[in-house]
DNA sequence: CCCATTCATCGACAAATGTCAATCTATGCG
DNA sequence: CGCATAGATTGACATTTGTCGATGAATGGG
């Protein structure tokens, strides 16, 4: 079970521990063990994806569709961006596993991909 | 009901809601109104103190700890950082509201904002 | 076939970010 | 007082990131 969708990386093992080997001079005592660096990463490149006002913006305005679905048009109508910055938005959020993009015509939709959200949300309170 | 403490910051409301003024032209239909551009700059400045692997294992390690405390010397230790780096990362995460810091004698003594990460956690999904 | 439209890609640029060495500030101990 | 230790601050630096204008690629319409 990994805890977000990542489909340009490994896929990462649901918080696997580090060693516990404690041995510390003035620190208290370990409960558990904690998250190991490579989760760490994994997880930091989830959150840097949706650590941008445009992106947050962008999936909001792609769940708030009924159809869950945006084209491109939907988003330059509202963010005062300009269509290039926000289609590097949209690839951003793509790579990271947030959306998926599918092609119709002239036009790009895009969808939240279910639970990937939840998936990094699930993880946060469990650091 | 503030989705997350933000101490430095004004107080967000529980996603206040945009305008829902469609009117597009290819766009699908609104269900429902999107985040607001102030939210999205509040949550997107949380999740970047968060969106960094060094900030988030200092954060596992503080929680992992029995007390929920840890000073410098327990991250210093298990980090393969430097000690100014480790303070700057410490300070990000006391300045986003996600840890709080307390000096006894010589040593700093962190300890994690009870619900702070919950707080973020609980907003995710419901983009 | 030509042109308009939609969107992605490229190149450039300023701003923000992560990192470290050097230094400064307390605090505790002889 | 003098010194050692814990940790914060400062300054510098390279890398990353967000943004835009210009251009390219694909599709549809007359």
């Amino acid at each position: 079970m990994t805890f977000v969708q990542q489909p340009l990386q490994s896929s990462p093992a649901l918080l696997p521990l580090t060693d516990v080997t404690d041995a510390a001079a003035c620190g208290s005592s370990v409960g558990r063990a904690a998250i190991a660096p490579a989760d760490a990463e994994a997880l930091a490149r989830s959150l840097k994806a949706l650590a941008d006002p445009a992106r947050l913006r962008i999936l909001s305005i792609v769940g708030s569709h009924l159809d869950a679905e945006a084209c491109v048009c939907d988003l330059t109508d509202v963010l005062t961006l300009s269509q290039p910055t926000i289609s590097h938005h949209l690839k951003v959020l793509v790579d990271a596993g947030f959306l998926t993009r599918s092609k119709r015509g002239t036009w790009s939709y895009y969808r939240l991909v279910p639970g990937a959200l939840g998936g990094v949300a699930q993880v946060l309170p469990g650091l």
